[in-house]
DNA sequence: GCGCATTATCGAAGCGCTTCGACAGCTGTC
DNA sequence: GACAGCTGTCGAAGCGCTTCGATAATGCGC
């Protein structure tokens, strides 16, 4: 393997203007440049990952502490993951993965290692460990999720307050009056992030100020969990004109059968919008309108925030997203008979 | 951060000695390496990872090349991904994680940069361009999947061939003789990996030697594909007594839907089995049994192969992993009446 | 044409570790 | 009691980079 000292042989120059060359930190004449860089193209040299972490300080390589547990909706999971690999490799970093019991450990050993220069924390829970030990380790980072009552350190997510409040917006503007919404599964609500808490927060509020009824089912994980919501809803909200989503695919595939059983139409018998949707809602059977869960931006965000903190460009930052619509024809005015059970 | 210099000073001794104590290379007095190691604890101490791959040609760091793409059963991927980095880390390595383009550059680039001692390869497809740049990089890996031809580097399957001449016999055991087969979706059977051949060449050529009638259903992707290649097998197999999977679940539900639909009992109508089940088939409704995707086995012994090579210990060698089978009731004797349509 | 910036380049130190060779102090042997 | 062979420890070299300070070489104003 070539090293530096190959290339500034080859061009005839000393390792330092190699150096300098690439790195760009001092001016190099033109010509020495091309004489360089035509070394290093036919040499093939790659700069010694070892060599630079010990000299520069600096590794390009970033932790991404992920809780892959049994739990969550594993493709947005990966999702997340491959997302903030491609944002990380557009700034020609790496991604170490930390997972499986090592997201909280991994970071002090990585970190205390010199390996990383920072950290991508997601999966965040409303008590994350994760939040004290990257404060103590004074590691760049960047969370995706907002815990609760920070503000030292840089977080994205989407403004589910806001998105929470759009979603009634979006249907009461149609002319509902009577939204029912299926939300996550309650296992999740307990334990979990508490992005939950921000859409409900931000709903709720909205539907009271608008003066708009409305009920909400936690349901099991699971298809039958979201036909079961569905029966529920109908019950608690004989009056309803509309359905918000706020939970996983399966959940929204199981409701929607039970809708199609029971021979309603979408949206002529019901408005529907699929909130904070990390899956295809497109690809529903029929289609949903959607406040999407802007997931690439949200991890190419978090990448960029976390590198602004290795460069010491600005101070760490709460970044939240605003919602955005998009309308695939799910959502009507409420029909004349709004509910013939 | 501490050095091996703070660590030596602190306990009187010189930083070879530390290192030795460390590594075990050299024998160390009891006493010594107490009060070394006492140092550490108090210190501390981690390592650099930056000197330790300079000095020591070592970086405890392993790629995983995981196509990560939209395609696939990203459930299974992740859990695949998650898998090879728990076995890593038994192993103190970390995992740095090349997807999204990078699959096949990314290998290149770390291994020219020093920064892994290894690659494991996931998802390799029939003609992979990875495997003869891993063999040109003479880079220690293992390859989870085999691709056909290749004998000189370490790879790891399940045995597919004998997966299907066992889930043939499973069933003709219990006195089937027509079996019906849903297999992968054709856009896998196509483009990807040649477990599928695998395992057809070996289900069919059990029929064949048993004499066993079978007919085999390519699907679309997704639950609508499972209930269409059900009813499709029925037209080609009328006396079919028996169901295989060699498929994702989504594939599965809509299969076992279309089924519960008919009225017809499992295993009382009709025998099912999973095979090479990467997902959960207990959770199915009805349970299946299985033989299942060995996948941690997989996983583990990718790890633990590409590292032997590391370590020079042993050469490359091809891993067949034996299917297990799993009783979960779902497989009976033919009824008298086999099929009502 | 002199001094003074400015530009382009070099040499050397040093990052924190691993490992090699050296060597002091022992034990055991003939 | 001289010598070989251990065991336990040390010092120093060197891994391949980055970066600092020094030094030529150049352009500019007067």
């Amino acid at each position: 393997m070539a090293t530096i000292n190959d290339v500034a042989q080859a061009a005839g120059v000393s390792i330092s203007t190699v150096s300098y060359a690439l790195s760009g930190k001092r001016s190099i004449a033109a010509s020495t440049r091309q004489r360089i860089m035509r070394a290093i193209d036919e040499l093939e040299y790659e700069p010694n990952a070892g060599a630079r972490m010990l000299a520069g300080a600096r590794t390009n390589i970033l932790a991404l502490s992920a809780p892959l547990g049994p739990d969550g909706h594993l493709p947005t999971h990966m999702r997340f993951v491959t997302s903030v690999v491609e944002a990380a490799r557009a700034h020609d970093y790496d991604v170490l993965l930390l997972a499986t019991d090592d997201e909280v450990s991994g970071i002090r050993r990585a970190a205390s290692r010199s390996l990383i220069d920072g950290v991508v924390v997601m999966g965040v829970a409303t008590i994350d460990e994760r939040v004290p030990l990257v404060r103590r380790l004074g590691l760049p980072s960047a969370f995706i999720g907002i815990p609760p009552g920070v503000d030292d350190m840089s977080c994205i997510d989407l403004d589910f307050d806001r998105a929470g409040r759009d979603a009634v917006a979006m249907l009461a503007d149609a002319g509902h009056t009577s939204i029912g919404v299926i939300g996550h599964p309650h296992s999740y609500v307990d334990r979990d992030t508490n992005f939950i808490r921000r859409f409900t927060h931000g709903f709720d509020e909205e539907c009271r100020q608008r003066g708009v009824r409305t009920a909400t089912q936690w349901p099991e994980i699971g298809r039958t969990g979201g036909q079961q919501a569905y029966d529920l809803l109908r019950e608690q909200l004989p009056d309803m004109t509309a359905l918000v989503f706020h939970c996983n695919e399966p959940i929204v595939e199981g409701a929607l059968r039970r809708i199609a059983e029971l021979g309603l139409s979408i949206p002529g018998d019901l408005s529907v919008l699929a909130a904070c949707a990390s899956y295809a809602a497109d690809e529903l059977e029929p289609p949903l309108s959607a406040i999407p869960l802007p997931l690439d931006e949200m991890c190419h965000s978090a990448v960029e925030n976390a590198l602004a903190l290795v460069d010491a460009l600005g101070d760490p930052k709460v970044t939240l997203i605003a919602p955005t619509f998009l309308d695939r024809g799910s959502i009507a005015a409420p029909g004349p008979v709004a509910n013939q059970a």
